[in-house]
RNA sequence: GCCCCCGUAGCUCAACGGAUAGAGCAGCAGCCUUCUAAGCUGUUGGCUGCGCGUUCGAGUCGCGCCGGGGGCGCCA
């Protein structure tokens, strides 16, 4: 549908309106008519026209002049080329496309587009993403996943609709948690090193574990306990103040086992396909928060109420708010340091300043809402114009079935572990259905459905909404799953090897099967879904079509005949139909961060 | 006390204010000498938490309840 083709569908239409003398509305919206067989574009302006009339005083059901009206429109509208046919239906006005012509034109697209159909206009504005920012010191679980995922998929659909786009990660390697880290390290494995990436990365989450239990009171201490565990606690603090006035050997070990974990994290986005551009640390940040107090401060934004008090913000006062809604933020401690809120200000304003972001999109957890609304309010009372476009992606929490996972309990299910378990589970599958794979093509194949199916797990489900893992349903590989895609994606493939060489174009002027009309339409709106996904923030969006495109693809696939069709020209275009379908799935799933094997 | 999120089929979840609220799982009945059965077809299953309002039209928007989760001045 170009703008032409719309614009000339609607002057038509204000001449038809004007002809029958009904009152001309500003804007007419069109939208897909409920799928029937037939494709084609539906308005509901008749509703609105009749409803205008009632207000005016005309008596008589809205419902039927509005079906009155869409009768009389449908039998005086002058129908541009594009349309074959015009009909009032439910007091709707439908215009049906000239199917063959639009058909053709669909299936053209994807395939001479290929990798780049869908792919939006470049836009202005620069989008930055900053997801993938668990803490150091701590091993990868399947929580971090899904944030990594979700802000992988959301920059690619970004990139993808046409904005230049900034992955960022900002990990957290400092505090009270890191700190614990080293403590139990230098008291009790001074030294010692696990040979293996992940090895290494689990390690770290280990020894947390351990040294939380040894420094957390028990139910009933003896007082020789008791005193240890104080003990202890006094190492740790002491080694805190050590690290914090930079004490050379403790900031060694510190980076020491800050790139060990950085090791597995890199790892772990390697396998994920994920590259980060930039990297902030939340140890740098420390003194660019400070400036930026200063400036709060000095613009009257912040109230200093040292030495008896932090420093503050009272949004709500600020923006002249009767309720409570922002709060007072504290945005620098009484003793001068800073808080996460100063430094995620500071990072934002280097957002904005050093890589000129327009669009900043955080994918965080939900429980920090409050914190990136404050944060929001006082970037925009500092005057930063960006502040409009910065959005928190607030997600739900991946949890357990007996509840929320806990790394310092140690009841956390590591991402590496799932990944594991969802190559065996795949490599037996492929065993029983496709023996006749060879063994390199099995790791490979086992790897991206494997994946493919976790990823697909965490992106199915609205951000919005807690996420009860189960080994199961993450790793289904039946029904609404990345397998069920990847199948469908393996499936056109497999009959476009053994097609041979693709007919350079294809006429769509045979009776098409209703599967076919409705493949071709899925097809046609996989570019405003892309634009729709990225503009929305919503993942989920693309994660639905690609379903929906596998699902009509294997229907089709079972009803209709491709390479079996009597006359050569219906196999010609249901061939170039097979490819445009298979070029959409495969770029689906590229933009789900899901890839798509050839063989499965 | 205030703020945010969620509530849709037995379970897990979809649905730009629009046409008969849809999928998957689970259950039941079928389909592999035919392009990969990780598939397909059929079938069972609903006062969309409750009430009022706005609208030609509400699962969707507004207000008020109920239930669940999260957050609220020096944690991150």
């Amino acid at each position: 549908m170009t703008h032409q083709e719309l614009d000339g569908l609607n002057a038509s239409l204000r001449e038809a309106l004007g002809r029958i003398g009904a009152p001309i509305p500003d804007k007419i919206d069109w939208t897909p008519i409920p799928f029937s067989g037939q494709w084609g574009l539906g308005t509901a302006v008749c509703f609105q026209i009749a409803a205008a009339e009632a207000k005016a005083g005309r008596p008589g059901d809205v419902r039927l002049r509005a079906a009155e009206i869409a009768g009389e429109l449908a039998s005086r509208l002058t129908l541009p080329s594009a349309f074959s046919r015009v009909a009032s239906e439910n007091a709707y006005l439908n215009v049906y496309f000239d199917t063959g012509s639009y058909a053709a034109r669909v299936v053209d697209d994807a395939i001479s587009q290929g990798p780049d159909y869908g792919r939006g206009d470049a836009k202005a504005e620069r989008l930055m993403v900053e997801y993938a920012q668990p803490n150091t010191h701590h091993s990868f679980h399947i929580g971090h996943a899904r944030n990594a995922v979700l802000g992988e998929s959301l920059a690619r659909l970004a990139e993808f609709a046409g904005f230049p786009t900034i992955r960022a990660s900002y990990p957290g390697d400092l505090g009270l948690g890191v700190i614990t880290v080293l403590w139990a390290y230098r008291k009790f494995y001074r030294g010692q090193e696990p040979q293996g990436v992940h090895e290494r990365g689990q390690w770290l989450l280990k020894l947390y574990v351990e040294a939380t239990a040894l420094l957390t009171p028990g139910e009933s201490e003896t007082p020789e306990e008791t005193a240890r565990r104080e003990a202890y606690e006094a190492e740790r603090r002491d080694l805190y103040r050590r690290w914090d006035s930079g004490d050379p050997e403790v900031r060694e070990l510190w980076r020491l086992t800050r790139q060990w974990s950085l090791d597995e994290l890199a790892e772990i986005l390697r396998m994920l396909g994920i590259h980060i551009d930039v990297f902030f640390f939340e140890s740098e940040a420390e003194e660019p928060a400070k400036a930026i107090v200063k400036e709060l401060i000095a613009r009257g934004i912040a109230d200093d109420e040292r030495p008896d008090g932090p420093v503050i913000v009272r949004i709500d006062e600020k923006l002249g708010l009767k309720k409570e809604k922002y709060r007072t933020a504290v945005v620098l401690r009484s003793d001068g340091t800073t808080l996460y809120l100063t430094k995620d200000l500071a990072l934002a304003r280097q957002k904005f300043e050093k890589h000129h972001v327009d669009r900043s999109v955080y994918v965080v957890d939900f429980r920090q809402s409050l914190h990136f609304q404050q944060a929001f309010k006082i970037l925009e009372l500092y005057g930063f114009p960006q502040a409009a476009k910065c959005y928190h992606l607030a997600y739900g929490f991946v949890t357990l079935p007996e509840g929320a996972m806990s790394a310092r309990k140690g009841n956390v299910v590591l991402f590496k572990e799932v990944a594991d378990e969802a190559l065996r589970r795949v490599q037996d599958v492929i065993a029983e259905k496709n023996p006749s794979l060879s063994p390199e093509e099995r790791g490979d194949v086992a790897a991206k459905v494997g994946l493919g199916a976790l990823v697909y797990a965490l992106l199915s489900v609205d951000n919005s909404k807690h996420i009860v893992f189960d080994w199961d349903s993450a790793l289904s590989f039946d029904g609404q799953s990345a397998p069920y895609i990847q199948n469908a994606h393996v499936r056109a493939n497999s009959i476009l090897r053994k097609g041979g060489s693709l007919p350079g174009s294809a006429a769509y002027t045979y009776e098409l099967d209703p599967l076919e009309v409705e493949l071709i339409d899925l097809v046609s709106r996989f570019p405003a879904t892309v634009q729709q996904a990225a503009l929305e923030y919503k993942p989920l969006l693309m994660a639905n079509y690609a379903f929906e495109l596998a699902r009509t693809f294997h229907a089709f696939y079972h009803a209709v005949p491709v390479l079996q069709s009597e006359d050569e020209k219906v196999r010609e275009a249901r061939m170039r139909l097979t490819a445009a379908t298979r070029q959409a799935l495969s770029n689906s799933l590229r933009l789900l961060a899901i890839q798509a094997p050839a063989v499965m």
